[in-house]
DNA sequence: GTTTGGTTGTTACAAAAATAACAATGTTAA
DNA sequence: TTAACATTGTTATTTTTGTAACAACCAAAC
């Protein structure tokens, strides 16, 4: 089957995402078909919503046997991975930036993290969870060299711009941001941003809201 | 002023509390008045989304002269933030919820974390950045005894299901949910979840749709 | 066979969010 | 004194996202 050719929404993207990684828990429990209900309930999302994304990438299942799981899941692969793969790298090797690295290794084979830069010298040439740090002045170098198109940056929030601008002149293709200072790049870049103190206010305020407390 | 009662957008509320964070970042060099085209560009917004924020807020800067930096960092506190502040807990100390804790710990006075739980033994009664941990099994009683309404999940995602239940019982009012498996709870209890899996995947996409790599 | 029921695929509608348009206003400059 | 300008606050429009409605379908039950 083709691939989609057409950008999907940014929401689908991410519900995308979540079925396959759902869809392989239940594929590992010997299910094949499956309800869109299902999927929903799983996701906390409405049925709706489930086959208003697979028509949106063209899947179509049975009637009344609901959809093939394990073609669903390939579809999905073909729609969201690279055929070859990408090479991601982290920059800033610090408390969260270890943390990512020891969570994604190994986990998505068509999406390995297979470098980190720091610039703390006790960091530089030390392998963690199998990824070698390098000295961020030789960013440009390693992410030429082995063809890393995605960046995450975990440095201080003040680093930030500057090495979002670095990863730019690198040829970097996409940015995972998680420090709280807002990036700019050239539009050619995809650029995502997540702040977690933000998302902790936010529970805060609607809790505040809920309860009615002042 | 009074506090304004009718719930406010979501992306609203993130933007507020990222307006807050760099309007302090500006109140500490110095700058007293500030342009809306000034915050947008901070945040890499638009003008007229922070104008149009501000609207909701009821917020009314001086024409020529823009906002008041401290007042306005005030009035999003008075709207952010409770009276009294809010504790939070830390389900699951490893990596990343050692990452986490380390990270809020004496960030914002208003929210702090408070306490962490776990299973396991070797982690139980240790203190991690001045964050005592607790044995799961006292989630109910120490939520309680400390008043404790936020929590953050970090256990390894089969678990987080059963977690959730047991921090609703607990009484807790705002979750967290950074395990990729998403909860169920009830809808007096706020719930935010976030996967960065799925935002790497997320990024991944719309790098190759850019390329057009297939 | 015909009806019932559950499930899909799609279109129509609603809500939320972002963007654009523009009037109002006061400051500066001619 | 008046015109030009920068900037705010608000309303209108567009875009994105989610929800609802429903026809089409086919299996099973009667
Ligand atoms: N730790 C968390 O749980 C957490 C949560 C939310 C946000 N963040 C954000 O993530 C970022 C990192 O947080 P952290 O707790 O890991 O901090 P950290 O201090 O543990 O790690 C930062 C690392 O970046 C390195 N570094 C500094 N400048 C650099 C540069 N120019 N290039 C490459 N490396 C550089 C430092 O040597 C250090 O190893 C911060 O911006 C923080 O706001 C962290
Ligand atoms: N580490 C990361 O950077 C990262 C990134 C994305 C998502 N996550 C998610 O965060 C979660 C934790 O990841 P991690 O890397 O910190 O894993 P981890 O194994 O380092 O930590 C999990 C901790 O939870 C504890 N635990 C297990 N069951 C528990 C229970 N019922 N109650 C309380 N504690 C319990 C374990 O003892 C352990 O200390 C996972 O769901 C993972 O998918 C982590």
């Amino acid at each position: 089957m083709a691939i989609t050719l057409k950008s999907l929404p940014d929401k689908t993207v991410e519900r995308l995402s979540q079925y396959r990684r759902n869809l392989l828990v239940c594929l590992s429990k010997g299910k094949q078909h499956i309800f869109s209900h299902e999927i929903a309930n799983i996701q906390n999302i409405t049925p709706v919503q489930v086959r208003r994304d697979l028509m949106l990438i063209g899947y179509t299942g049975t009637l009344r046997k609901g959809y093939d799981v394990k073609e669903l899941i390939d579809l999905i692969g073909r729609i969201l991975d690279s055929r070859t793969g990408m090479k991601v790298c982290v920059v800033g090797v610090g408390n969260l930036g270890r943390s990512l690295i020891s969570y994604f290794n190994g986990r998505r084979s068509k999406l390995s993290i297979v470098a980190g830069f720091d610039t703390n010298p006790e960091k530089v040439d030390k392998v963690y969870a199998g990824v070698h740090c390098y000295h961020s002045d030789r960013l440009n170098e390693i992410i030429k060299r082995d063809e890393i198109t995605i960046a995450i940056i975990t440095v201080p929030a003040e680093q930030s711009p500057g090495v979002a601008e670095k990863l730019v002149i690198a040829g970097i293709k996409g940015i995972l941001n998680y420090t709280p200072k807002s990036v700019n790049v050239p539009p050619q870049v995809y650029l995502e941003e997540y702040d977690m103190v933000t998302s902790l206010e936010k529970v805060s305020y609607f809790v505040k809201k809920n309860a009615g407390i002042e």
